[in-house]
DNA sequence: GGTATCTGGTTCCATTATGGAACCTGAGAT
DNA sequence: ATCTCAGGTTCCATAATGGAACCAGATACC
């Protein structure tokens, strides 16, 4: 079968969908925010196979999203900044779950300003120079790395917009 | 093998996870938010084969994440609400793409505000509020919708964190 | 010193999904 | 009447999944 590869496509985002196209490592690096380090803390919270649990810590291992920490004879994985800043995809998942796939009675876990309680509002965009952006405002650029075709994609995008 | 499906768990992002954590999926939403619309240019764009781009379109059709427009013989595939929102996830996923697996040259594609050209910011987060808030500033709190299981773990990750 | 136990895995295997190629089908065009 | 083309479906060899059973090293117990 041959499992697709992002690795060399001329798009960040297919490159991280390599690792996070794949719900096990999502819900692992989930589980290790909110503090599991454990194997069988992790077996025990996600419900899934010891053998497919191994296959994946090793490959966060590999891309350096968690690392190991031994101590003794039991281990640790621990996020590493790579790994923490997967966050950002979390919460639009979280987010975007609560609004259309919401549970009867409502939301089963809430994310909060630590020190007021207050709940986090939807994620927001901006521009660099800090102004509000709606989904709709936003637009593409060909980038500095953007190949030939790419480029051509981006044109096309761009004229199909300026169109409608 | 029988796919683990995360429909009834008591948890947003592995209900997301559900259409999300598949890299196919997210990657046809990726192409229809940038324009794409009919069944060969997603799969001349993707390089995908047409059994698993049919399986894929037929999944977001029902999941109400793409509609179908038929106009005469031929077929468009348009984003709902429901798939636009999508978007959020996609941008996220791209910024941590650019910013762990960036190529030599730099980004391919860059996000910018359609009036000014201005590259987007990286997302943010801030409480109802309107408080700004880093990563690690964001908590957990137990939802109306948590089970008893949900509401024993948030309690358990809250007192690690009082320790902390 | 021996042995039960716990963590953290690996191996094996039947079942299922993947993706490439070939085939099908209905609607216009020629 | 036939050609072509979009938009699929079917078939099949190959790869991934996940459950169960097994393994190994470190500690705890007697």
């Amino acid at each position: 079968m041959e499992r697709v590869c992002f690795e060399d496509r001329n798009c960040s985002i297919a490159r991280a969908l390599d690792v996070l196209g794949d719900w096990w490592n999502v819900l692992i690096i989930r589980e290790a925010l909110w503090g599991t380090c454990k194997f069988d803390e992790f077996q025990r919270h996600l419900g899934m196979s010891k053998s497919i649990l191994s296959k994946r810590l090793k490959l966060l291992l590999e891309h350096e999203i968690l690392e190991k920490r031994s101590q003794g004879s039991s281990v640790d994985y621990h996020l590493t900044a790579k790994g923490r800043e997967v966050q950002a995809v979390i919460i639009s998942l979280l987010q975007w779950g609560d609004r259309w796939y919401p549970q009867a009675e409502g939301p089963p876990v809430v994310l909060v300003n630590r020190q007021t309680r207050v709940p986090l509002a939807p994620l927001c965009f901006q521009d660099e120079e800090g102004t509000p952006l709606a989904l709709a405002d936003i637009g593409l650029s060909a980038g500095p790395g953007a190949n030939e075709e790419t480029r051509e994609r981006i044109k096309q995008i761009q004229r199909a917009h300026g169109r409608s």
